[in-house]
DNA sequence: CTCGTACCTGAACGATCGTTCATTCACGGA
DNA sequence: TCCGTGAATGAACGATCGTTCAGGTACGAG
C-alpha cells in the first residue's frame, strides 16, 4: 500500500506529465499541485524518471489483469476471445485515459531499462490479438486477407480512444466497449461458425 | 525558395524532434546535427518554436494538397472517395512518417496560435471524411450502423501508421495504401451500390 | 576604396531544471 | 528521559536550457 502523500504525488505527476509532457513536466510543479514540499517528493521517489516507471507500470499491469480476467471469461470460439481482448482494451484506453496518453506519446522519455520492458509488454499484448486472429483465420470464422494489417487495425482504433473520449459523453464506457467489439469483428470479417459462406466459390 | 542552410536545419530539427520529442531536444543539438552554429539558426529563425512550426506547418500543408487531388481524381462515388482520402492519409502517414509522429505526440507543446491552427486542421481533416461517410451512409453503400466510430477508427488506423512502418518493408506505400483501403471499405461495410443487400430482412 | 548587407561566429545572459544536503519536527520504544 | 527513525523542510548546487549580442567575414554595388 502506498500513502496519501505518495498517492497524491503520483495523481499530481499523472496530470502534469499527461498536460505538458514528459519532459516539459517540472518536479516543483508536481511537488506544488500535490501540496508537498519539493523534497518530500525526493523522500517517496528517486527522482522524476521513478514517478514515470510507477505510472506506466501501474496503469500497465491494471491492463493485462484486466485482459486476463477476460479472456478466463470467454469461451474459446476466437470471436468471443477477440471480443474480450477489446473490451478490455476499450475500457482501459477509456478509463486510464492520461496513463494511456503517456505511454502513446512518452516512450521516448523512458530510461533503457523501462522503455525495454515498456516494449516486451507491449509486445506480449500484441502478441495476444495475434494469436487470436490468427486462430480465428485458420479455424475460418475470421474471413479477412489481412490477418495483421486487420489486427494492427483493431490496436489502433481502440487506442485512439484515449485520444478523444472524455468522461459523461453520450456513451458509457461499456456501450463504447461493445459498439467497438461489433466494429472489430466487422473489421476481421467475422463470420460465425456453422454459417454458410457470404461468397460461395 | 529556402537556402541550403536553412534546409539543413530544417532537416536537423525534424530528426531532432522526432526522436527526442519537441521539449526535450536542444537547439544546440539542432545546430550541431546541421552543421552550423548556434546562433546561425537564430539568424534564419526566431526561435526553437518556429522550427516546429514551419515543419508541422509544411507537412500539413503537403497533406491537405494530396487529399485535394486524389478527392478530384475520385469520382462520385463514396467507396471511391472514402478510398481516395485513404490513399492519401496513408502515404502522408509512411512518407512524412517522422512529422506524422511530431504532430501526434508533441501538439502540447504548440503555441496557442500554432495549436488553433493545428486542431482547425484537424478538424476540416476529420470533416472530409465525416461527409464522406454521411454520404455513403445516405447512399445506402455505407452498411455501418456507427458511422461516427467507423469514421474514427479508419483514421485511427491509419494514423498508427507513423508508428511502426519503416522504409524498405515487405510492403511498398502503395501496396500498403490499396490494403487500407480495403479495410477501410471493410469497416464502413461498403455495399457497392446496384447489388443486393447481403442481409435481405 | 568604401559602404551596406547577408551570413555567420563565440561568448555570455538569465532562467529553470533535476537533484542534493543539512537540518528540523513528530513520535514510539526502551 | 533519551534515542532512533521516518517525514518533511528550505536553501543551495551544478548543469543545461533558449535566447541575445557585439562583432567578424565575404562580397557585390557605388
Amino acid at each position: 500500500m502506498r500513502g496519501a502523500g505518495q498517492q497524491a504525488i503520483l495523481e499530481a505527476a499523472r496530470h502534469e506529465f499527461a498536460e505538458r509532457g514528459y519532459a516539459a513536466a517540472s518536479i516543483r510543479d508536481i511537488a506544488r499541485r500535490a501540496g508537498v514540499s519539493l523534497s518530500a517528493m525526493y523522500h517517496y521517489y528517486t527522482g522524476k524518471q521513478e514517478l514515470l516507471h510507477a505510472l506506466v507500470n501501474d496503469s500497465g499491469q491494471a491492463y493485462f489483469e484486466s485482459c486476463r480476467k477476460e479472456l478466463e471469461a470467454a469461451g474459446d470460439d476466437p470471436g468471443e476471445r477477440l471480443a474480450a481482448l477489446v473490451r478490455a482494451t476499450v475500457r482501459y484506453r477509456a478509463e486510464y485515459r492520461l496513463e494511456s496518453s503517456l505511454t502513446l506519446t512518452e516512450w521516448r522519455s523512458m530510461s533503457a531499462g523501462q522503455l525495454e520492458d515498456f516494449q516486451r509488454r507491449q509486445f506480449d499484448g500484441s502478441r495476444m490479438f495475434q494469436q487470436i486472429v490468427e486462430d480465428g483465420v485458420d479455424q475460418g470464422v475470421f474471413r479477412t486477407p489481412h490477418p495483421e494489417d486487420a489486427r494492427r487495425g483493431v490496436i489502433a482504433m481502440c487506442n485512439a480512444i484515449a485520444q478523444w473520449y472524455r468522461e459523461g459523453g453520450e456513451l458509457s464506457v461499456d456501450e463504447l466497449a461493445e459498439r467497438y467489439v461489433e466494429l472489430a469483428l466487422v473489421l476481421v470479417e467475422y463470420r460465425p461458425a456453422g454459417r454458410r459462406p457470404r461468397h460461395p466459390a
